[in-house]
DNA sequence: TTTACTGTACCGACTGGACGGTATAGCTTG
DNA sequence: CAAGCTATACCGTCCAGTCGGTACAGTAAA
């Protein structure tokens, strides 16, 4: 196991800029073989068809899906606040990879629904745990998921840096800390939410 | 103005469906001509181009949002309420349409979006009139967003006919009924939500 | 240490098919 | 015949996937 070669990587991580910023149609193969510095050729060398890189996508959001699922769980503020505040695009490596898949969901492509599907069913059960009435949890996830649809559909471009060639950063997998820039008005909505969500939860009483 | 022909909304019909049911990518000037049974010339003849297939959905979008808002604003239950109930995926026309524009959404289409945006905005600020503090109006319309976007990603395939001679229905703006079937579940999950609204909105004391 | 061979990583020209769009001829009704 | 609409053939482009080739690292016998 000699490691992950880092074009993989940037492969993965060009076709998840590209799928958000532009969409399904313009991430062609040529298009992320370009991004991220490799030629289709090279790009064909590691994800055998399209179908393989939509599939390495899908690992890539499995694999941080469950550290997500360790840090909600165990989140100090209970799963419920955890979710709705992670769920403003904060632009960590798990949203970017997370909104990308999205854009691949559309089409109906079944590994991608069927990932979607677990993760939303692990998010309910952890929120349900959290907050004992049934009801009450699915709001609390559904507004969550409000928030991160809408995000994903109408928000920031997550697309910051262009590929292109990149000389000397091995950037791997990391996660980047999330850009500042507009996150003030967008954390003051949130924490409004949040008050909702511990009425909804009994927390307080309104 | 003679009345729009039948082929035309047959078309902008199949164009949605072929959306809703295998995504952006499948929907092709050929798929739809074939689904709406007529030849892609005569698809050309109506729509002068893809773009302008996409203009005419928006134009659809955007006249079926005026005919909600309407519904919304004069619904006895409240907006609040009527949006959280509406936003189940219940077959309606305007659902259908709906649906099948965010699909159009992902792709970073200005036209799109920008109609998107304006409708969100203008249900947001009718809720806002039934439910005066701004962040369970919010939480609200996150609410029924989390719900409608889940059901456009997830729910059952708006595809239950497909394209074909549909023979006479000039459907219009009407709704037609929702279909039976699985609907009865669903119905109960909306109004364990439903009551969660009334909640919020402070209009019973939990 | 030269030679021969193997495997990995990558490149870029090419192909066949699909797609958006054009051109044009045909049909039907008034 | 004119208008409104439909069908077919075709063009250029773009795309996924193929294929032959390059570069290089290891290794192993002569």
């Amino acid at each position: 196991m000699t490691a992950q070669p880092p074009a993989r990587d940037r492969i993965l991580y060009a076709f998840e800029g590209l799928l958000i910023a532009e969409g399904e149609r313009a991430a062609t193969l040529d298009a992320v073989a370009a991004a991220a510095g490799v030629s289709k050729g090279g790009l064909l060398y590691h994800f055998k068809s399209r179908d393989a890189l939509t599939a390495g996508l899908v690992q890539k959001l499995r694999i941080l899906a469950e550290a997500d699922f360790e840090l909600m769980a165990a989140a100090p503020e209970g799963a419920a606040r955890y979710y709705v505040r992670t769920s403003v695009f904060a632009g960590t490596s798990f949203d970017r990879t997370l909104v990308a898949a999205m854009r691949l969901a559309q089409s109906q492509d079944e590994q991608v629904r069927g990932a979607f599907k677990e993760i939303h069913q692990t998010w309910l059960d952890l929120i349900a745990r959290d907050v004992p009435d049934p009801a009450v949890a699915r709001a609390i996830m559904l507004l969550g998921d409000g928030l991160y649809y809408n995000a994903a559909l109408f928000g920031a471009d997550g697309g910051a840096e262009d590929g292109g060639a990149d000389g000397g950063g091995a950037d791997g997998a990391g996660a980047d800390g999330a850009s500042p820039g507009t996150a003030g008005r967008e954390a003051a909505d949130v924490e409004s939410l949040l008050r909702v969500v511990d009425v909804l939860a009994g927390r307080v009483r309104s």
